[in-house]
DNA sequence: TACACGTGGCT
DNA sequence: TAGCCAAGTGT
């Protein structure tokens, strides 16, 4: 393996060696036992759990990972359904647009892939809603493959130990593509269980806000703690939400998943026209939707836009009695 | 490159 | 509590 000068101090062979084995066989004994790592689980479902894994906590996936997977066994199954049935299995899971490219991408699989998900990394990559990391991802967990993950806690991983420093940059940088490439195991085998084994020391131990250093098996190799955990050079940019467009569209999208009819557009962007009175021809279950649409209080113009971007991003469609899910 | 895109738990 | 953060992708 060739040193890597990229980082204050280069890894080297006889480093790497050691991370390799400690983190390793820190997994062996640490990891969380999911559903989607059993070694009977399909392609499909690794890759079911990739796309809902999408900037999307492990405990809010599990349970609509589980229904998912009951009801749509295989790429043709989820091809055929509804698409107002898969966003509202999607349920409050987030990006619902992922939903819709997650079933364009079952529909690619079962047209061009004779319904089995594909072994090649440059056919994942083709697939609407699947990039760089999903693709290598699904390659390596699925498959067996040997190619380079590279996620935000595989990133955070890296800074740390290598660089020396608190938190990777807001993009990914060449010189951070390099550091993973040249610290991944010739052996295949153990480079899939080396990208498992570092993404999931992220998650669990080497966290973005409170790190658990003392848990660490690589505290004694790494550069972060060994300058004094020096803080973020600089501190990153809050998610803006409240008010936001996102958040009416988020409120609008509830309603629609709870309406069992189409919702006249007013409803939607008409403030003083949204009841809660029950009159409404909604679904059971719609009323809290509706009551935080309410409570936002948001514009009629900015209600206005967030309609248009749905329908614009296939998320809802206008029908002759309003709008309502595709 | 930077921004838009959901949601809810945690500190 | 207000803000941070979570297995990114597409434009």
């Amino acid at each position: 393996m060739t040193p890597v000068h990229t980082s204050p101090t280069p890894v080297t062979p006889e480093v790497a060696h050691r991370l390799h084995r400690a983190i390793t066989e820190w997994y062996a004994g640490a990891h969380r036992d999911l559903p989607w790592r059993d070694p009977d689980c399909s392609p499909w479902g690794i890759l079911v759990s990739e796309i809902m894994l999408q900037q999307t906590p492990v405990v809010r996936v599990l349970p609509r990972w589980l229904e998912w997977m009951r009801r749509w066994p295989t790429p043709a199954d989820l091809a055929e359904a509804a698409t107002a049935d898969v966003l509202r299995a999607w349920d409050r899971l987030g990006y619902p647009r992922r939903a819709l490219r997650l079933q364009a991408a079952a529909q690619a699989i079962r047209d061009h892939h004779g319904g089995q998900v594909p072994d090649d990394h440059a056919a994942l990559l083709a697939l609407p809603g699947i990039g760089s990391y999903t693709a290598a991802a699904v390659t390596v967990f699925a498959f067996g493959g040997r190619q380079t993950v590279i996620d935000t806690n595989i990133r955070r991983v890296h800074a740390r130990v290598v660089s020396g420093v608190a938190l990777p940059g807001k993009s990914l940088s060449a010189a951070e593509t390099r550091l993973a490439e040249d610290l991944m195991p010739e052996d295949r085998k153990l480079s899939v269980r080396w990208n498992q084994a570092v993404m999931e020391l992220g998650a669990l131990v080497c966290t973005a806000r409170s790190p658990r250093c003392h848990e660490c098996p690589v505290s004694a190799d790494c550069a972060w703690l060994a300058a004094g955990s020096p803080p973020p050079a600089v501190a990153p940019r809050g998610q803006a939400w409240h008010g936001t467009d996102r958040q009416v569209r988020g409120a609008v999208m509830a309603v629609l998943r709870g309406a069992d009819a189409a919702v006249p557009e007013d409803w939607l962007t008409v403030a003083h026209e949204i009841r809660i009175d029950g009159s409404v021809p909604l679904a059971r279950g719609a009323e809290k939707p509706l009551e935080k649409l309410l409570s936002l209080d948001a514009p009629e113009q900015q209600r206005r836009r967030a309609v248009d971007g749905l329908v614009a991003d296939g998320l809802a469609v206008r029908t002759d009695g309003g709008i309502a899910l595709p």
